[in-house]
DNA sequence: GACGCGTGGGC
DNA sequence: TGCCCAAGCGT
């Protein structure tokens, strides 16, 4: 089918409604407040697999503590593990230090520009290099991330099942084609965020709200689109010692009581799952006598539902009761609060009123 | 190409 | 309240 100068018309009205869209609708975000190649990286590694409403806190304290990339490849892992607490995918936080080391020690602190010079780094692979050099950089390259996908697919007619040419890949190979058909050369950071923003508030999983779409006119489902079942959760029991000592004050002129310490161990650095994280000493059995236990609760980790029992150890019973386990440290309440701990232990220790939440409640609802 | 990797929030 | 995720990447 040639292209027709109707083709171009329709592509080039499709844009035009999009960006007028995206310009009324899009949401005041962190990072979109600044155009430091850095400071796009670093927000789009965070947003990897995770929501923005989680991620906005985090991006502004992660950029508080390490402004540059300079400072971030300077900066000890540990330090940049505890940034990442409580988002996931620690994987992410390693890569990025990571390849800010390597850019700060061979390319003398500037990340690269283009699409294909940044899939090279660890941690950037073909979204994210799309992402950062077309709204950084201003590079013609389209993004295809899960909105663009699903918004595409609905667009077009398409179904992960639909045609007989392929699977998985030629619809990927589909989806991709047009997402550079319609990407406006002359804004692509703009049209991809659009895309995105489109997918995020308009084009949902779930209920799109179609009548509020800029491509409503053209589009073949308003808003059908079938995604495949999960696996189901299971379930499985694990029990965890709070051991906490007062430590004996310095100087017993200066302070009457000590400081209240709590033992921590690190997981290995080789673990699969949330490796070089704290957490609290787990125990052998996950039977706890409920005299010792202080509470219990449950922590979902990718398709497992965790049923955790902490139970209070004296220091005494520490050996019978835990493995030997990896480096352990008694550490007090402000240095755990800022450790890279699970999110498991910090809601253990924050429901035993050890930590303090590290933001206040908000205000009740009306 | 399928799988493993986390989490808090929304419905 | 239990389920379903959400701006992917590496192996």
């Amino acid at each position: 089918m040639p292209k027709t100068e109707a083709d171009s018309a329709r592509i080039a009205a499709l844009r035009t409604r999009l960006l007028n869209w995206y310009a009324r609708n899009r949401r005041d975000l962190p990072w979109r407040q600044s155009a430091a190649p850095y400071a796009i990286w670093v927000s789009e590694i965070m947003l990897q697999q995770t929501r923005v409403a989680v991620v906005i806190e985090r991006y502004q304290a992660f950029m508080a503590r390490f402004p540059t990339l300079l400072s971030l490849a300077l900066a000890p892992e540990q330090d940049v593990l505890a940034l990442w607490s409580g988002l996931g995918y620690y994987r992410r936080a390693r890569m990025l230090h990571k390849a800010a080391q390597f850019v700060a020690e061979n390319l003398g602190g500037n990340l690269p520009t283009s699409a294909g010079q940044l899939r090279t780094l660890p941690g950037i692979g073909v979204y994210t290099a799309a992402a950062i050099a077309s709204i950084a950089h201003g590079e013609p390259v389209a993004v295809v991330d899960g909105n663009v996908e699903r918004v595409l697919c609905r667009f077009a007619g398409w179904s992960a099942s639909s045609g007989k040419s392929g699977g998985a890949a030629a619809l990927r190979r589909k989806i991709e084609n047009l997402a550079a058909k319609l990407l406006a050369p002359s804004r692509p950071g703009d049209f991809n965020q659009a895309m995105m923003e489109l997918g995020a508030l308009v084009c949902t999983p779930r209920n799109p709200l179609c009548a509020d779409c800029p491509f409503a006119a053209e589009c073949k489902t308003r808003g059908e689109h079938k995604t495949p079942r999960r696996a189901k959760m299971t379930s499985r029991a694990v029990a965890y010692a709070l051991v906490v000592r007062m430590k004996p004050a310095a100087s017993r002129r200066h302070s009457i009581c000590g400081v209240r310490q709590v033992l921590l161990e690190q997981r290995s650095e080789y673990q699969s799952v949330m490796p070089g994280l704290w957490e609290l000493p787990q125990l052998r059995s996950a039977e706890v006598p409920p005299t010792d236990l202080r509470m219990t609760l449950r922590h979902a980790i990718m398709q497992v539902n965790y049923y955790a029992r902490i139970r209070d150890v004296a220091e005494n019973e520490l050996a019978s009761l835990t493995a030997s386990g990896g480096k352990r440290r008694w550490v007090s309440l402000t240095e755990a609060s800022g450790m890279a701990l699970t999110s498991l232990a910090r809601k253990a220790l924050t429901r035993a009123h050890l930590l303090t939440p590290p933001l206040p409640d908000p205000p009740p609802k009306l």
